[in-house]
DNA sequence: AATATTAATCGTAATATTGCAATATATATG
DNA sequence: CATATATATTGCAATATTACGATTAATATT
């Protein structure tokens, strides 16, 4: 075990979960919120911005480029990051159905 | 190592990427919704609805109701949950902040 | 060509997650 | 009280995640 049952759900619940997931990492919050606040892609000023280490930064980038969330472009010998405004608008209409479902309170509880 | 260095980052993104982690799982997904469609609380039909084991939903149950996402009120022998209101909707408001903050395509990379 | 700069990859240790069988707990009902 | 019903807890195996040092790869610069 330690593996999630993916056939058990649908494809929607299960693409849901995994760029929730990609976003569940306070690192990764604050990279996309840093890509975000800045007006024009970054170029990986973000291992000094964060306190963490470049393999680890490289790490949770790979990890916001595979969920298709970020896409980064080679500039020289640096890497311009920015968000992926499909499926950034994509993502964020799946999250607001979801949430928006949930009307008022049942107050059964 | 193994361990999410925390201590870097704000409270904010912390408790931000601690709800998300709740919800990044495809069964949290599917009995969040089994919870919102049905208009009334749910008194655990969820282990017949999805096709998990009795301990692995009520160790999910558990999870949604750490982050505060869901409550749970024993009804007799069963016991009912429902979305927790206040939490839901502050959840909704920190995603959307997070969402809009990203406006327009800088289109740089 | 040699060196510097930037980012990705590899390997690894520590910890977390997922799922379930077995068991425990707690409340009904006969 | 004994038994049934519903949920929680424990313990464990398999796998995933997090973080980083060491290294590699690729492009600039001298």
């Amino acid at each position: 075990m330690g593996l999630t049952k993916t056939e058990i759900f649908t494809d929607e619940q299960n693409k849901l979960a995994i760029q929730l997931k990609a976003i569940a990492h306070p690192a990764r919050i604050a990279i996309l919120q840093y890509i975000i606040a800045a007006k024009a892609c970054i170029c990986g000023d973000l291992v000094e911005e964060l306190g963490l280490a470049q393999p680890t930064i490289s790490q949770h980038l790979k990890e916001l480029k595979n969920a298709g969330l970020i896409q980064g472009t080679i500039e020289g010998v640096s890497v311009c990051y920015c968000i992926e405004p499909t499926a950034w608008a994509a993502l964020q209409k799946e999250i607001s159905n979801l949430f928006a479902s949930y009307k008022d309170p049942n107050n059964c509880c």
